[in-house]
DNA sequence: GCTTGACATGCAAATAATTCTCAAATACAT
DNA sequence: ATGTATTTGAGAATTATTTGCATGTCAAGC
């Protein structure tokens, strides 16, 4: 029934790169490295082809962890750990195979499939948090620690702060920046929380050292 | 540290909502049960408290299968069972722990966190499919089969076959449809996928009556 | 009793990942 | 070589979820 997969330029660019990687890419980044060497591919033929590739058996998709697929060169049936932090994928072997389900307890489910996933700190991030807690830093580089950007009415308020040589309250901010005052108090909690200002006296507000970093 | 978590009437209702279903509920599907009781919330508020009660361990976010996010009332650890056809989810015992991974073969990483899940047909959609198979349907109310509505093109082309009393091949259909040649045969193979044309001999297409009835 | 700060909410718009549509290009069997 | 079927590229569309902002609520402090 089923004829032979028919094998186009592309197909084959990609099963080529997954095989080679020995990793567990997603398909974007399968598709910048396939870019590279064919760069009018579109990101939706790996995707197609990902999609019928593992279909026909000869790799693997994983759906791991509500995150981005991820595709493995290797069909065969094993078990994956994933990292909490970086999101990479490996390979993980038990120790004894997976039990089967009590049958009094498949609710009548006709089982075809089974998935075991571990997760965790991958060595690099481990190591990565260590030296951050033991150092006490929580610097730019730390992506989970910096939320980022300043808002436009975040950096009105940041820069009325920055201008004053003394902790303001929020009435003075409301009358630098003409923002409403409601508003001042939730661009003030906002800017706490990424460490640009602090409180150094209640309902006065000051900016930090890293606050002044981010107005540039 | 950690504050009290704050009980508004909304965060109550979803909390309660969940709790009284007794399924494993998605984020919309939740949603619009609570509308009921509460019109004016929103589903980013939804989406908030799950996300916030989950984090504080009333209850837990079930990330499986590349799907969308389902929600369970119960933050015990336990196992889970998904239908590959409905998505429903339901819990599931196994005769026996899963063993724990060789040491050897953590790669390094410091794992924090299992997940085992079994994929299959529920009792539903099992009964379904042997109903489907034995009398050999294909109706429109089975979602897997019917991939659903006509492209302009395609109800072109569709028709140009049904006002024709035998089979045509396709510079006929081109001519009969004003459609180019090439156009022709992308829509005749996404019309066979739908069951709505076959070919009685090879090159020569014809409607089929399901095709019929989706020309209403 | 009024103000303030922390936290919540509704709404709209943004984002991320993936899938679909259609015309044009390719592959493959003949 | 040719005709048909399959695949591609480009971009629009979809789906699930998250964010920004204005506004609202509530308890604690003056």
């Amino acid at each position: 029934m089923d004829k032979l997969l028919r094998m186009t330029h592309q197909r084959e660019l990609i099963l080529d790169e997954l095989r080679r990687g020995k990793t567990h890419p997603t398909a974007d980044e399968l598709y910048e490295r396939i870019k590279k060497k064919l760069p009018r591919v579109s990101l939706a033929t790996v995707y197609r082809n990902l999609e019928i590739l593992s279909a026909a058996g000869l790799i693997k998709k994983l759906e791991i962890s509500g995150r981005q697929k991820r595709f493995d060169w290797d069909p065969e049936n094993h078990d994956h750990v994933y990292c909490i932090q970086c999101q990479r994928v490996d390979n993980i072997t038990l120790a004894a195979p997976v039990p089967q389900v009590e049958a009094t307890h498949t609710q009548g489910y006709r089982i075809t499939g089974r998935r075991v996933e571990f997760s965790g700190l991958c060595p690099n991030c481990a190591r990565q948090q260590e030296n951050h807690q033991s150092k006490g830093e929580h610097s730019m580089s730390c992506p989970s620690c910096s939320a980022g950007k300043l808002s436009d009415n975040q950096r009105q308020v940041l820069q009325a702060l920055a201008n004053s040589s003394e902790a303001c309250g929020s009435k003075e901010l409301a009358a630098a920046t003409g923002l409403e005052a409601k508003q001042i108090s939730c661009q003030i909690t906002a800017l706490k929380n990424k460490g640009y200002v602090d409180s150094p006296v209640r309902c006065k507000y000051a900016i930090t050292d890293q606050g002044k970093q981010a107005l540039g």
